[in-house]
DNA sequence: GATCTGGGAGTGAACGTTCATTCACTGATA
DNA sequence: TATCAGTGAATGAACGTTCACTCCCAGATC
């Protein structure tokens, strides 16, 4: 397997249109087989054309799965996005992580997190993007703390530089959570979320004026 | 690649000398390149031995991989089992998390980890074993606290299943946490141990007897 | 309107490489 | 001598990628 392929664009490349069409067909191809498990046969099949004309749109397979970690990237960038527009930032992120945790969608992607943690180890462009969603999503979520504290950014990163590893680890972890067996899952979530509100709480109470 | 091997023994099945031996040998590679970036070749080189001896020893790669994660299975037993037998469990239980959590073996399992839960997904005999484990601990933890709260072992899986499930949860995000650019690694494991605190103080409170 | 041409999307067999597994064979030991 | 541990080339299968080829469409030309 040839793993030297072109780096990943950044992920404010444009993603052409065919090529988002593309990647959204054959996610479920690896969600279902994994990276490597998944042959481009599988992924042929998967978005209804033949395996040449992959190579078209990607330069080789793990372009495949780079662009569709980036693609993933961009969709959390609009998140967060929405969440900083909102007249109360810190509110609407705990409604967000709120839905992401108890929707359907968890139980969805945890296969594919599982796969990424993995694969960006031994995959250059997975591990690009993955640095790149983690670093953005505890940025994002610093800018969060410093819009809903009212703290300067540089100060909002002094003091909860780690929340946010927190906060990321363990949204992760909740993501995962469903592929336990025997375990009353909504309980589980729900002692997740809790945790997660006690870590904003506690972030909350670091306001300069009222909070938010 | 083949994953219609045989079921993997139980996890009370003995583990032949020499396949614990070389089970020790090609745990680097995997953690390296993963389970299917690994080749027979590369275990062969880690193990010091050829190729096809391998099948003296297991009947295929997956059956390989699933020994290894089962000789992790029977650790973890013997671990909770010096547990158990301490003179107060859930003392010894935060000891022993807080060893992990903060221990040099974290980093180095964390690859292994990401591999196993990604794994499970796709390759019969990491399942079967992943399932054991994650089943073991929580029955595990569950008597743990059974025994540090005086509670019925059926008392405690009642009100502590969950928190099981969530330590066992959190825990494995710890081991993941390190893999985390930019992060102050240990002060966020230190939230973490932070975290597993406060739900084993809560687990005390349901003490019937004084807290051991 | 009919025909030609160029470009782009798509095809799938062929290709070279890599893979896990097999098996005839070797060497050491009791 | 028999048994066991070990060997590594051969094997067939699977893999990702390439490439000669096809088809379609739009625009240009007659």
């Amino acid at each position: 397997m040839n793993l030297t392929a072109p780096p990943c664009p950044e992920a404010t490349a444009v993603i052409h249109p065919r090529q988002a069409e593309i990647l959204r067909a054959v996610r479920q191809a690896f969600v279902e087989k994994g990276f490597d498990g998944a042959s481009m046969q599988d992924l042929a099949r998967a978005a209804g054309m033949s395996v040449g004309n992959f190579y078209r749109y990607f330069p080789s397979k793990a372009a495949i799965i780079g662009a569709m970690v980036l693609m993933d990237a961009q969709e959390i960038r609009a998140d967060f996005a929405a969440i900083l527009a909102a007249p109360s930032p810190l509110t609407a992120l705990r409604h967000g992580l709120r839905e992401r945790i108890f929707g359907a969608d968890c139980a969805k992607d945890s296969a594919l997190w599982a796969e990424i943690d993995a694969a960006a180890r031994r995959m250059p462009e997975v591990a690009e993007a993955h640095r790149m969603i983690e670093s953005e999503v505890r940025g994002q979520l610093i800018a969060v703390f410093a819009a809903g504290t009212g703290l300067p950014l540089a100060e909002a990163n002094r003091r909860f530089s780690t929340h946010a590893a927190f906060l990321l680890t363990l949204f992760k972890a909740a993501a995962c959570a469903d592929a336990m067996l025997g375990v009353d899952i909504p309980a589980l979530r729900a002692m997740i979320a809790e945790t997660l509100d006690a870590r904003l709480d506690e972030i909350l109470r670091h306001a300069t004026p009222p909070p938010d």
